[in-house]
DNA sequence: CCCTCCAGATGACATTTGTCACCGAAACCG
DNA sequence: CGGTTTCGGTGACAAATGTCATCTGGAGGG
């Protein structure tokens, strides 16, 4: 069974988003090579995305996660809310356990990775249109192994913390005083088991809590 | 003897290099579909591009940055040294001109961001065989604006300080003292205009001089 | 109503960081 | 040879950071 001879009839209708454009064009050219699957829309943001997701009703999305305006998490979650039927495929550079469980949470049917080889796109694609799920195996296992330990707080003072404010900026930035953006920061630093600031920073980001 | 020799004749070989093997085989695919180009083969990594390219002798490798084993600015650099023929265009998602300025001083005769549209590859591809240069727009103009203004010593300790390490831990690590380590630091912050060593990471990595 | 549970705030303290002026040993150069 | 960089180190001080124990004023919740 080829698919590329035989089913001209039922194409895969599928939806990319994908903010750096090179990419973007380079997956949709890598997709439309398969006979079975058909790229009928390109976004290069988050909102756009799910514009085109609604309107062309696609049985595929695959989206990156961090782009500009929207996030892919947040693209899915959405669809997940409004129960359209299109099957998401996440797609990303990062490897981070936060991200895969955000990406479940919010329905995702797929998660892989750029740095897998590229055959297993339409693969996925296939598969992921069958109603399978498809997550990266090594992802897989340790997938639900940590849960976010900070709290919202902890996690705006550790962000702009990483980006070298001084914790009189951060107070006057979320109009809290310096004494309690310290007293946040210090909690951040014990549950990460970092030394300071930066290396706190450093963790949360690596495990997609950022 | 081969019906196809008339039409073919000249095939633009390449050679691809990017470690995400997603968008390695997607770049691929996309320059396959252009007619007067072959890609003759696909590195996952900056050692297998620069034999790859010594093994077929391309018209053109095309290379991101930041890969393993070896830099695609390494590459470009040893191919000058060697004074290979084949040309290179640097493909990037870092719009630095401290990465603009290496590649051209190691003789790239392109410079693409992969936020710019897909149909801009081919393009560049056949007027870098032309022997034309081809570098993003934006960031031609800026590019010899400022050199980087570190010492060896202030990039290696900005590089760790940046990672959250303390500066006892840099002192040992490099074998200096803690005291010189910190006078380093001063004296890469106030180069960089920077409130705290993490800012000063922050600007130079920006800058691409890391 | 009382009790608890927050989010924030304070104050005090030790440690780390940032700054600066200055010292000493190569290395280099005329 | 004397003079000047360059690289690293000291010491001292102010400022920022990290830690803790403790206080406050709600907002629930029974």
């Amino acid at each position: 069974m080829n698919p590329t001879v035989k089913t001209a009839r039922k194409l895969i209708r599928v939806v990319i988003a994908e903010d750096q454009g090179m990419v973007l064009g380079a997956l949709a050219a890598l997709l439309e090579i398969e006979g079975d699957i058909g790229v009928v829309a390109r976004s290069h943001n988050g909102k756009e995305a799910l514009q085109a997701v609604l309107e062309h009703k696609p049985e595929v999305l695959i989206t990156d996660i961090e782009m500009p305006e929207m996030t892919g998490l947040d693209v899915a979650a959405e669809l997940k809310r409004r129960r359209a039927s299109t099957r998401v495929i996440i797609l990303t550079t990062f490897a981070r356990a936060g991200y895969l469980r955000r990406a479940l949470e919010a329905g995702a049917s797929g998660y892989l990775l750029k740095d897998m080889r590229a055959e297993e796109l339409a693969e996925a694609v296939r598969r992921v249109h069958q109603g399978l799920r498809v997550i990266d195996p090594e992802l897989a296992t340790e997938a639900w192994a940590e849960a976010d330990p900070l709290t919202d707080r902890e996690r705006q003072v550790l962000r702009l913390a990483g980006d070298g404010k001084a914790s009189g900026d951060i107070a006057s930035d979320l109009g809290l005083s310096e004494g309690t953006v310290r007293n946040y920061l210090s909690e951040a630093i014990s549950k990460l088991g970092a030394n300071n600031r930066v290396e706190a920073a450093r963790i949360a980001r690596t495990k997609g809590w950022l």
